[in-house]
DNA sequence: GTCTATAAAGCGATAGAC
DNA sequence: GTCTATCGCTTTATAGAC
């Protein structure tokens, strides 16, 4: 995968720059409509001149900083060495968890959702570069598990989906919604019962021992 | 359940009414930032002005309008007659995508994410009286399913949980993000996958009969 | 209660100097 | 490229007649 100085088709301008990450603060802050380029504008330290030298027009803004913030590589690594599936999904949901519940990760989806009638195409780049490559990456890691034995999978993207569902539980809603969590359940417990009822559903059957 | 005549706090007058009924569509349709009051008032078939005799602000008229599409009763009634799991989950399961995946629902879930937060009580109206009444319906069912020797369930909110992320997977996320829905899957196997998870996690030792 | 007309402020976007 | 200053429009909210 090409990592730098491929595709930049534009020079790091240090003020552009500056501009999209005054952008990507405020649009995620405060929504498309509710953020005004004044606010960009003083955020990043520049007059709103510049924005408009740089970028044609408030909407060009905005579908700038959600590429560039869709820009990221393979986010869920396959384990270093292999090892048995308990072990594996509980890492990979660990992981997943922490993606979820981070603030800016939170405000993205807020935003996008809710710009997702206006920009269809914002939307859609969103999932492919966000949600659906992560489950992508997921489902390559549980196809892996089942090729070794580890588990018994019919489909490895239902498996991933499912697996990714019982995940992003109420504990996900609750957060894009801006609630505090519950406190009597920890990630750790909430990861575990999403990989216990997946292997049992996935157990192969020479492997069969229930606890 | 009080269902009407009760609780009528304001009498329903009749532009009242309508200029919530279009505060509806509007906000919902456009976001609460992008909307405009004239927009409202002219979808309700009023001026501006009355909109402002009858709500002290945009605010109100929007926390007015949220909270007036919250006051919903039982959403997921328990089986007529006793049932078996399957069959039970599976009817609800159906009804929990329908809702979902509807229209108001999704623009509803926009909105109220989109501003939560400027208006955290008003998210907490929201997810108490939509997900949370939800969840907390499907739980008690569980729990009479488990009663009854129907399933092996430790704990019903736990199961409910699983059984709704089950559901809600990258389905719902897609619907939210407004893209198309991938044309292969019905929702019917959906369900159906869910249902299947679930009872393999929790099948009592007594029925245990692989398919 | 409901209307028309308007006030006051903020917005996206641009002109022109440097 | 970057700035200051400003245009033209839309917005929320209100005054005053009926």
């Amino acid at each position: 995968m090409p990592k730098s100085t491929v595709c930049s088709r534009r020079k790091p301008s240090a003020k552009r720059e500056a501009i999209l990450d005054a952008a990507g603060e405020v649009f995620l802050e405060q929504g498309y409509a509710a953020a005004s380029m004044d606010n960009v504008a003083a955020r990043a330290g520049v007059s709103k001149a510049t924005i408009y030298a740089h970028f044609t027009s408030k909407d060009d803004l905005f579908r700038a900083m959600v590429r560039r913030r869709c820009e990221q590589g393979e986010v869920f690594a396959p384990p270093s060495r292999p090892a048995d599936a308990r072990a594996t999904l509980t890492a990979l949901g660990r992981r997943l968890m922490d993606l979820l519940l981070s603030p800016e990760g939170l405000a993205m989806y807020r935003v996008v959702m809710a710009e997702s009638a206006r920009q269809p195409d914002l939307a859609r780049a969103f999932y492919e570069s966000g949600p659906a490559a992560g489950k992508e990456q997921i489902a390559a890691i549980i196809a892996d598990l089942a090729r070794r034995g580890e588990m018994a999978v019919a489909d490895p993207w239902v498996a991933a989906d499912l697996f990714v569902g019982m995940l992003r539980t109420d504990l996900f809603m609750r957060a894009l919604l801006g609630l505090p969590q519950p406190e009597g359940r920890s990630l750790d417990g909430h990861v575990a019962t999403a990989v216990e009822t997946l292997m049992r559903a996935h157990t192969p059957p020479e492997k069969e021992d229930r606890p």
